[in-house]
DNA sequence: AGGATTTCCGAAAACGATTACGGTCTGATA
DNA sequence: TATCAGACCGTAATCGTTTTCGGAAATCCT
């Protein structure tokens, strides 16, 4: 005899009364329910999933989807478990559970969210990663399944998202750097289906439209997302005939790369090269300074679950003041670097 | 009508049939076996799998726990992404998927393992960073559940582990420095839980002694993993009145965190303090550039998965050269810091 | 006191798959 | 032709829960 039904033998009543006290519903004597907790802890029963989600039709359990091996996003292990701990935060409150779907490199993100979805693994889904053109949207829109995204695609179909916001990161690097009496500005596409990379560089090129300034195409470096990424891109600025005098990148990843990489070119930043990025823990720690952006990651976290509850029908209204599609802010830390 | 009942309907045959036809079972004519598999493939069947699970007992799910938030294991950057990505190359090979279960740093390791097990979330499950008493491994082996581990523990209770050879590291290291005239050695001890730092402690104690010499307390440099930690470190290498001529680093996050302190308090690698450490994508952008100890993931994550895959019975003696409670090499690769 | 409510609980039907078992059909053999 | 083996397939039990429904007992009301 094992689950529920040793746990109802144990106290001499039927397994419904003992689901019933378990799950908190009100027809069920105060006092026996004081009982079937009591035996519960002790004998350390734990409703088994499988049943239990076969009967609800629900898991208990929200899924974040990433992807592993090849350095899609550019994204560390820190970056997500801060996330994480923030998105954990939220979910903890409801008693569900968090798991990362870890997508291989080796399978198409599509046809792996379409697997997990089939199989009813998760309530709902965060997805990260989002590609211009993303059939994941759509696909979880048609079956019905809860999720959110971080960040956006043209494929939106209405869903609640959460984006950094590259658009605003891109205007306030243009602006500060015109201030500072640059015009050749160049900047770091290290992302060739990310959505993330087609905002930022309209919005770049619209910046400096504005300035009257145009975008040239060779000052666009495109990469990896990673450390060689932006190293590699240091040999591409020395080697330019007309090489950028300022450069920004969208990707955290690539900021220690470059900085080596202008060293051994003989650039420094922000005496030869002005360089915006993106604050992380390791650049903290770059000479010199980096000027950069940066967000809590936590906090991210936090807005990307409590958004996700509230399209969720079992959570509705809990969180009337969560944000639905926005544009996350970053704040710029002023470095020596430009 | 949903799942394989809508399917079986569809073709006109049994549910049972249909299932055998799915699961590769003999007793089904390849005539039909071949609609059944056609007919799931156009109409994007694919089994719940709660029923499934439910029914079998196993869920086709492998399990690697980690905690978010607070950097417990000081692994940065794409450290898991890459080992994940090996652990999944094995896994895809038997239709097998791989989580990640997210501990979260507001709850205890040992409870949360306890509810994914009793959930039935997983057949077989990875552990990292074991801690020097890890109860998680009793209860597994009480519960009898396939798990390897990454890292050892005093808890050992004969599973199979691999874990990083951090004594290799330390005698190595230890020889070099020696070698090089080095006396005063001391080395970062990040982690208070985690077996490692005791391993690797007493490797250096017993090196040393060899040579004659002893390690002194205030040589072992207490901190957190991380950047931050590791740049701490450096102010109080600078505010010993008997500082160590070289310092060994067990962790891949803290050299960046010290290369930058060590900038600060005018000290530099290779020069003025030698600096043996751990490579990683960001190390190698370092200047000087570091002397430290790498090692392929992707295959560490091969090696998890198949030794793993050898202790389950569904699989027993697929694997017949998997490793089984091994140290996994690192490599020295030599640099200008130590 | 007698009927109407409430309160609480047990019985049983789902949920969606897998699989043991037994039945039908075919073809072969004596 | 009668029998049998083997191939194939359908029926139904089963996994561990949740939840509906109805019934018994207790309580309330007039």
């Amino acid at each position: 005899m094992k689950g529920i039904r040793r746990l109802a033998e144990h106290l001499d009543i039927s397994i419904g009364t003992v689901s019933r006290a378990l799950n908190g519903k009100p027809d069920v004597n105060e006092e026996t329910r004081r009982r079937v907790l009591e035996a519960a802890e002790r004998l350390g029963y734990v409703a088994n999933q499988s049943g239990r989600a076969l009967r609800k039709g629900s898991t208990g359990v929200i899924g974040f989807m990433m992807q592993t091996g090849r350095e899609i996003t550019g994204q560390g292990d820190i970056f997500f478990m801060s996330v994480f701990d923030g998105v954990q935060t939220v979910l903890a409150r409801h008693k569900l559970d968090l798991v990362a779907l870890l997508c291989s490199s080796e399978e198409d993100p599509d046809d792996y969210l379409k697997r997990m979805v089939a199989r009813g693994f998760a309530d709902g889904i965060i997805l990260s990663a989002t590609r211009r053109h993303d059939a994941r949207f759509e696909f979880l829109a048609r079956h019905k399944i809860p999720f959110i995204t971080l960040g956006r695609s043209l494929t939106d179909v209405g869903q609640p998202w959460i984006d950094l916001d590259f658009e605003g990161m891109a205007e306030m690097s243009i602006e500060r750097l015109v201030r500072a009496g640059h015009s050749r500005i160049g900047f770091v596409w290290p992302h060739g289906e990310l959505n993330l990379g087609y905002v930022f560089t309209e919005r770049c090129r619209q910046s400096l439209a504005r300035h009257g300034l145009t975008l040239a195409e060779k000052n666009i470096f495109r990469t990896n997302p990673s450390e060689a990424g932006g190293y590699a891109v240091a040999r591409q600025i020395k080697d330019s005939d007309e090489p950028p005098t300022a450069i920004i990148l969208v990707n955290e990843t690539l900021v220690t790369g470059l900085y080596r990489g202008l060293e051994e070119v003989g650039l420094r930043p922000g005496r030869d090269i002005a360089v915006i990025g993106r604050q992380s823990p390791q650049a903290r720690f770059l000479s010199p300074s980096l000027t950069g952006f940066e967000l809590s990651l936590r906090d991210l976290g936090i807005a990307l679950a409590e958004s996700l509850l509230s399209t969720m029908p079992a959570y509705a209204g809990l969180y009337p003041d969560a944000v639905r599609r926005t544009l996350w802010p970053m704040a710029l830390v002023e470095g020596d670097s430009g």
